[in-house]
DNA sequence: AGTTGTCATCGTATATTGACGATGAACGAT
DNA sequence: ATCGTTCATCGTCAATATACGATGACAACT
């Protein structure tokens, strides 16, 4: 069985969303990570690489951006051979936008 | 005269978009501040005192989120008094909303 | 003037972030 | 099997963020 919780333990406005909203918005909290956002939206998906040699920034930085948006669940990646190819996930990006709304 | 910038330097989607989108994100990415920010909302305006009696932080705390909070305009501060009463800038949330809509 | 209440700021200690070069892991091609 | 390519991770350093007590500024009241 998955230990899914359905609803949250208190009503909502509770402190479980405010962390929640909290962390999303942390991880946009960059522009860096926002102009991938930005890449990988306007190109549907992008290849790291690619991501790499549109930013003034090293490999490894970038790699450690991706991994942030990908905890905040933003961002999702496929391994295709060698490389890594990362799309949004929509749906994270709708929930942010809805936790937003609640503002 | 107040040099007051209309049109961006570049076309939308630019680096200046990017860094005040993160700036606001970045503002809103802790919890303390959401929660702030869901207690101006409910109330209308708070005086900072009650604000204090409402988190588990200590009042010099609460004050330092409330700065991150005005420097990134979501926040304007009035004194009242000895007292200053705080209310979110509905602006400024429209407009982040709006660039969060850009995604 | 002195006191009290309210809030901001200072100083400080710890934790986290952001950046990079270097190294490691995994795959495809030779 | 040995490359070369691609990406993640490690180790490190400087900078920033978070939290608090202590102190300062300011208004209202006596």
């Amino acid at each position: 069985m998955t230990p899914v919780r359905i609803t949250p333990p208190r009503g909502m406005g509770g402190k479980t969303t405010d962390t929640e909203l909290a962390q999303i918005a942390k991880a946009l909290g960059h522009p860096a990570r926002i102009a991938i956002m930005r890449l990988l939206i306007a190109r549907g998906e992008c290849v790291c690489g690619a991501i790499v040699d549109e930013l003034p920034l090293a490999q490894a930085t970038v790699s450690q951006h991706l991994k942030v948006l990908k905890d905040a669940g933003l961002v999702q990646g496929e391994i295709d051979g060698p490389r890594v190819c990362y799309c949004v996930n929509p749906a994270a990006v709708r929930r942010f936008k809805d936790l937003i709304g609640g503002l």
